[in-house]
DNA sequence: GCGGCCTCAGTTGTGCACAACTTTGCAGCA
DNA sequence: TGCTGCAAAGTTGTGCACAACTGAGGCCGC
């Protein structure tokens, strides 16, 4: 079946885009084709498929003779970009949403038991993963496909501008922050209401925003 | 210099598009790697490296051993994407609305005079020209980077929709109120009010669904 | 006549070799 | 000492041959 090599470059692609959202991968780092190759047991022609596609999605920058690099981000449309996400975060709640299951009960709780975890041992590395899957679960609450995946879109391209904004210092307030927000959309959750915890969510982006042109003032 | 190659790949990639998008591919058509490869006088890798983005795009599906066909319009999502489409109009006068100039209306004057020209003498090919010329003139309206990218990305997904639906019969009339609507815009570029401009574009997509929605209970 | 199987032409996916290009480091020279 | 030029190593882009796969047509057995 074809379908399995599908899978496998998807499943390439999963895997690299995480590392460069979750900063394995930093910004301007040089990633080689063939180094990628060998690690999946692959030839370049599929791998270069894959960063092709990661290349479109704005998170790589292939450069002819010199190497591939993973993008710095893109301050200057930083605010811009969010307030895109912030505008679709609400529209999660307005266009199709989704009503609410017990599977999406029980997958809310296990981010609840996640965020309190985090609040017991800060890790940014655990934090960064424990808010692409929250995101990813928030962007799920839409039955509207097309805005599915161009929240997730813009999310894959914004999520290291606040990462790396994150130092050790107030990575313990971010954290606290993070599980109020989660604590807020849990009760939204469990009462069924699917467009108000996109509005939490939306206001939490807002927020973010706010903290983070602070924090690029100081 | 690489440049060079690069803005020829992005050449081939803007004629695909457009004949996808203009039916001169209609869907289910089959494409040839080998053919386009002819075509535009490369080899199949780097034209592979196109079709790939079209197939990201949503426009295009290669089956392992079968042949690359243009993707049929999924009619089942097609509500919720113009609900998305029609958001983002909106947002478009509302985030970073750019100031009208000499440019702009000199631009617009040229589609209300290719509107004239196609209220003189319908023809559907013309017109499918002309209603994608002006959508992209409506996306380069924000200075959102982002929502520009997201809005053409959506209206390459969903362009073919309408446009196989327009029969004969109704072009004339679709015209008709494809050049009041440029009319209506035409006067806010005039006036220099951007938000009005995106405002009436919206409400003209609206619209444009629900005779759509008609057209199809007939 | 008809159903199943097989062969074959045609297509996309993969691997590999080489071309095109960039960067780095070193040698030679003023 | 500093600078220029160049060569070499390393990278991405391209072309080509072949592998993997699909669909259609015909052939054979029933």
């Amino acid at each position: 079946m074809s379908a399995e090599a599908k899978d496998r470059l998807e499943q390439i692609y999963e895997t690299l885009l995480r590392r460069i959202c979750l900063l394995d991968y930093a910004p301007r780092t040089r990633l080689s084709e063939a180094q990628i190759a060998a690690e999946f047991d692959l030839s370049r022609t599929p791998i270069r498929r894959v960063l092709a596609r990661l290349e479109d999605a704005g998170l790589l920058d292939s450069q002819h003779g010199a190497g591939t690099f993973v993008t710095d981000v893109p301050l200057g449309e930083m605010a811009r970009t969010y307030a895109l996400r912030c505008e679709l975060a609400g529209l999660v709640g307005r266009l199709s949403p989704v009503a609410i299951t017990a599977a999406h009960r029980r997958e809310m709780q296990r981010f609840e038991d996640r965020a309190a975890a985090m609040m017991a041992a800060p890790d940014a590395r655990r934090f960064a993963e424990l808010n692409m899957d929250f995101f990813r679960f928030g962007a799920s609450l839409t039955g509207n496909e097309a805005l599915r995946e161009m929240s997730l879109r813009l999310y894959y391209q914004t999520a290291r501008i606040w990462l790396t904004s994150i130092t050790r210092l107030d990575l313990a307030a971010e954290s606290e922050i993070f599980a109020r927000e989660i604590a807020q959309i849990g009760e939204a959750i469990r009462l069924g209401d699917t467009q108000a915890a996109a509005t939490i969510r939306q206001a939490h982006i807002s927020l973010c925003v706010t903290r983070l042109r602070q924090f690029a003032q100081e």
